[in-house]
DNA sequence: CGAGTGACCGCAA
DNA sequence: ATTGCGGCCACTC
């Protein structure tokens, strides 16, 4: 069912992520049906609609991004806004807010 | 159409 | 433990 652009995919995929919970790129490439297309997604958040949820995309390690736009301290804002914590641009318990679609 | 790019991931020294 | 390198795929110019 992949007739549109990994794009597409991708921002329906973040569009979907719940409020306070967050995902990573590789997860969300592998869910798009390309699991090494993690830098993809953040080609895509770069080029993609700025007003998607993309704060709520952190790297394999829980980290926060670093060239979001605004800087990381502005993507931990928002994620403090949605209830969750961050130590250092890390996200805490990130194991736990990992959000994973019903696949 | 071709080449370069990227907010990554994993492994090696 | 840290640092460096390559691969990987789709998107943009």
């Amino acid at each position: 069912m992949n007739n549109k652009t990994f794009r597409r995919t991708i921002e329906e995929l973040i569009a979907k992520v719940p409020l306070g919970r967050v995902t990573t790129y590789g997860d969300l490439a592998a869910m798009a049906g390309t699991p090494r297309a993690a830098r993809l997604v953040g080609g895509i958040a770069h080029y993609g609609d700025p007003e998607l949820p993309w704060h709520r995309l952190v790297n394999r390690h829980g980290r926060l991004a670093s060239g979001y736009h605004g800087g990381r301290d502005a993507q931990a804002a928002h994620l403090a806004n949605e209830g969750v914590e961050c130590r250092e641009h890390t996200v805490v318990n990130f194991e736990e807010r990992r959000w994973r679609p019903n696949y």
